[in-house]
DNA sequence: TCTGGGGTCCTAGGACCC
DNA sequence: TCTGGGGTCCTAGGACCC
């Protein structure tokens, strides 16, 4: 038998939800994201794929999307929602023969030692569809980074393999940004040196690329473009290395007690996570978002381990001194780190997959 | 086009030490 | 005078992902 890794995706995740408990939104375009009022400041979580046909996408500016598409229905994010389907969807992953690793509401990673992983796959497409109703696109590879891939060639509610064997064939001709953790940023960097594909990455010789993204993401740049990903599916629980809370306000902000108290209220939200983790913080960092959208952090350690209220913000209110212009602000932010694992001296960190 | 909120990991540069 | 060679820790920022 033969380890394969499958990428389970739900398709159209937050959109399809919605359309579960709204019947009579089936077909229609569905616009999910902010409060649901798409005049205001906010970004599109999810759109349906009758809205996706009108150019409105994840990530695109609510203003936008009803410009595009002022005929669709615009719904707020409702996390809790989605976090209860995606507990059913988890819980339907876990009940199979399979390592499983939670990618966030609508991904997940199994890893499993099979010689059918299509037959697999469309187990896991039964069992979700009957215990949810809802569909999802199953990418199989020989790791991670394949399987991943893998999925955006099955959607919607298909299966998709890539091997060592077909990676080429199937990606050779596509541009680095088709790449998972290549973005547009450094697919132009990339273009800048004439590489354009994932065949051109994957024939430079990763010490060359060393000199223009560092020691570890140069030589994984080259890695990832020929198929190579190190990184395993794992079912250890996740454990957060930080957690936070910032907000977005409707109109900038320039009084700046407004401001400092907007700080005090993230902080003492943030302090609630920290106590629900059960683990103490080590640091605060303090996220501003100034009107024109320069976005600056200042951090500062906690004397000792905290998790009190009274403690994280008071280092939030110490890292927001470090703020010199008193410009209008348009985010606030506050996020606790927790202390990393103690790492024995003279001990790289361990390489990960990105 | 006027750009959310939740995160992770890596890099570069300065401080500091031997 | 005109200047080593590591190594580690810390901070701020960048890039990316869901």
């Amino acid at each position: 038998v033969t380890r394969w890794v499958l990428h389970v995706d739900l398709d159209q995740f937050i959109a399809a939800v919605e359309v579960l408990r709204r019947p009579e939104l089936r077909g229609r375009p569905v616009v999910v994201g902010g409060d649901g009022d798409p005049a205001k400041r906010g970004v599109v979580a999810t759109a349906s794929y009758e809205a996706r046909a009108r150019g409105v996408h994840s990530g695109l500016p609510l203003r936008t999307a009803v410009r595009r598409c002022p005929d669709a229905v615009f719904l707020p994010v409702d996390r809790a929602a989605y976090e209860a389907a995606s507990a059913q969807v988890m819980s339907a992953l876990r009940r199979l023969d399979a390592v499983v690793e939670v990618m966030g509401w609508d991904e997940a990673f199994l890893a499993a030692e099979t010689d059918d992983p299509h037959a697999l796959a469309s187990l896991i497409q039964q069992r979700i569809k009957e215990e949810t109703r809802l569909d999802c696109s199953v990418g199989i590879g020989q790791n991670k980074l394949q399987a991943k891939l893998a999925t955006g060639y099955g959607k919607p509610a298909g299966v998709f393999q890539l091997t060592h064997q077909t990676w080429f064939e199937v990606l050779g001709d596509e541009p680095a940004q088709a790449l998972w953790g290549i973005g547009a940023k450094t697919a132009r960097r990339l273009a800048g040196l004439g590489i354009g594909t994932v065949a051109e990455l994957a024939r430079t010789d990763p010490a060359a690329l060393v000199p223009h993204f560092g020691p570890a993401i140069g030589p994984w740049l080259v890695q990832t473009a020929r198929g190579l990903s190190p990184s395993q599916v794992t079912d250890e629980p996740y454990q957060p290395r930080s957690v936070g809370k910032e907000i977005t306000f409707q109109q900038d902000i320039d009084d700046w007690e407004q401001v400092r108290a907007e700080i005090g209220r993230l902080a003492r939200l943030v302090a609630a996570d920290v106590v629900a983790e059960g683990r103490p913080a080590a640091r605060v960092v303090v996220k501003v978002r100034y009107a024109p959208f320069f976005t600056h952090t200042h951090r500062r350690p906690l004397a000792t381990p905290a998790s009190a209220a009274e403690e994280i913000e008071q280092a939030a209110f110490g890292a927001l001194d470090d703020f010199t212009s008193r410009r209008a602000v348009r985010l606030l932010g506050v996020r606790a780190e927790f202390a990393g694992p103690a790492r024995t001296r003279g001990e790289p960190p361990e390489a990960a997959g990105r």
